[in-house]
DNA sequence: CCTCGATTCTTACGCTGTAAGAGACGAGGA
DNA sequence: TCCTCGTCTCTTACAGCGTAAGAATCGAGG
């Protein structure tokens, strides 16, 4: 036999089968994905798919799989301490999410178990140097953290962006400070970013506090 | 015409189907939930729903409310500061999104943009007297927080409960550290009562800290 | 009693995921 | 060269879905 020993007659692949699912579901949003289209998208029928896949379920944890293992690849740079490490992981988690936003109700409503997603977990508890139960829940806090936020942000309809969006008929007489706060908001990035600190300081310090009180 | 002007024959209501929608889902979960067989429920075709409800996305949105609406009640006790009051808040939110886990997914996707959660926000708004800006970052901060750590609790398929039960073949000598924190695990109240708490600390202390240097 | 509006049911359409099995292809051995 | 076999693809089919359209039925008011 050759070296490619899997070269069907439409060149077809479990990864090209996943990225044209990703690229559906950046284009049209994860409900407009069907089997079916997403085989006339690869020149091929529905049930073609299954010789790659075993099922949509696991087509759709191929989906976030792709944007895990982004953050499996993070380096701690040299002197790096875990909480710089840690708010890396975060932004990188948050740009994946963003790029792909389609993706995000998948994300959010199912596990993260594969092998990369539980990598990172574990790079973390070795540079957080604190005891591992405790590192968990931080690092928990901070990816649970990120999900939920860029949910808000991103994880809607295709059609309204954002809550702000959604918003712009809003009775200002009945919510009065909310109408302003939205008028004078920032942006999603500033605040994301303050959160994020604010979320990491909160940790270190009541780490802190509870090692210094043991 | 007398006083029930609306008893149709199997005595359905608006409030009835939401009530049985939001059992079935209990029950079945989400994924389970079909108009035919929530109208069988209640003793009924499919379509004779759709008096009640416009569709299904509406039924969803239905739930949604159901649980936040919970939070519009809760009044600020004498005394109490902001950082007090959005706690409690949270910790509510959160007993309503366990008590509930199949209305989960739901929440996580779809906006909150009912009269309710409005009202939520404006009461937060009003007792943190800060700029309504920075007072909006800081609950959306909460709120979301609240959704993403208990989506990670609760927010599985009906099979697996948690992270660590589904991970309870963990491979010891590839990630020794996480094998070690989930046997050390906290337990989920804890775990949230912990992160929680550290935003909340770090939300604050960020906020005094920027009040002070502008 | 009769009418009318509110409520319910019937039927139908196009879509979904996928089970089962038949068919076509191309590489390896005879 | 042909034949075979494993890999890949297609065809057909089924049960279920949301819901549009309209017919049928009921109970209350005139």
């Amino acid at each position: 036999m050759s070296d490619r020993r899997a070269r069907p007659r439409a060149g077809l692949t479990r990864e090209r089968v996943v990225d044209a699912a990703l690229a559906f579901v950046d284009k049209h949003g994860i409900a407009a994905l069907s089997m079916r289209k997403l085989g006339a998208e690869l020149g091929v029928e529905a049930m073609t798919l299954y010789h790659y896949v075993p099922n949509k379920e696991a087509l759709f944890d191929a989906l976030i799989d792709r944007l895990v293992s982004a953050l499996a690849g993070i380096e701690p740079e040299s002197g790096e301490r875990g909480q710089q490490w840690l708010g890396r992981v975060a932004r990188t988690y948050r740009g994946q999410l963003l790029a792909h936003p389609g993706v995000l109700p998948l994300a959010a409503t199912r596990p993260a178990v594969s092998p990369d997603s539980l990598q990172v977990i574990e790079t973390a508890l070795r540079l957080l140097e604190l005891p591992p139960a405790r590192g968990l829940d931080m690092v928990n806090a901070v990816m649970t953290f990120v999900l939920g936020h860029t949910l808000a942000e991103a994880g809607r309809a295709p059609g309204a962006q954002s809550d702000v969006d959604s918003l712009g008929h809003l009775d200002a007489d009945r919510f009065p400070l909310l109408a302003q706060a939205l008028r004078d908001g920032a942006r999603h990035d500033e605040r994301f970013e303050f959160a994020l600190e604010a979320l990491l300081t909160g940790l270190f310090a009541t780490d802190l506090r509870s090692e210094a009180s043991e």
